[in-house]
DNA sequence: CATATAGTTAAGTATTGACTTATCTATTTC
DNA sequence: GAAATAGATAAGTCAATACTTAACTATATG
């Protein structure tokens, strides 16, 4: 079990790589096996894998093996912790602004008054 | 001018450490300077600096020097490029389930018409 | 003007990250 | 069952991160 923030580390640590994310896009597409993921990256197997076993230690994938295949794909809730957050600094931000825009209009309320 | 995928790498790079999370959190409901940001770490000024640095080189904040405070807020457009990769994961992802779930129908009504 | 305050820069260290090559193990397929 | 296929493990390299301390620069304030 993970708390909250680490979860959030290794999830945005995990998207912060392009191939990473390439493997996503294609992942977000259907299932693929290993050497499907590795084929458009001109990178040896072994990294491949080691950037496949970031992705499913931060909850983003999902693999199991059949035979010599060994099948990944997405795992349905994997981006919500991150959604989440992004949307929750947004919400913040934006009834900040809320909160600042009505502000500025008592005190233009207040000037009309006074004019 | 920064090509998407490389924003997109500054960006969830920076949200992949908790304090840098942390210093946005605080600053979503609010700007503020830097030694307000320092103060709930037990971390050298140097270091929060940096980290600083990070969130500002990935555009997710903003700041400016008046006298010797340097003020720091949120950069409103920042979490859009993050928050609109995620949703293109989970709408291409949707999109493959629904087309799973009208072909298990389609699979489904086939067997009742043959039962 | 002396001192405290707010921030900055430089330089060094220790850890982590993103690879590599080489080797090795299962499974198919002919 | 020999050879190709799919993946896994080990070990090493090089650069990037996340810090540190020390020293320095402005701007306020008593």
């Amino acid at each position: 079990m993970l708390n909250q923030s680490a979860a959030l580390d290794l999830t945005f640590q995990a998207l912060a790589d392009p191939a990473r994310r390439a493997m996503l896009e294609r992942l977000s597409t259907g299932s693929a096996s290993v050497s499907e993921l590795a084929r458009p990256f001109s990178m040896s197997m072994p990294a491949v894998l080691q950037h496949l076993a970031v992705l499913e230690n931060a909850g983003l994938t999902l693999s199991r093996k059949s035979g010599r295949v060994r099948t990944c794909e997405i795992n349905p809730q994997a981006l919500n912790t991150a959604q989440d957050w992004l949307s929750a600094r947004r919400a913040e931000w934006e009834h900040r602004l809320d909160r600042l825009e009505a502000y500025l209009n008592e005190l233009q309320n207040k000037d009309q008054g006074n004019g």
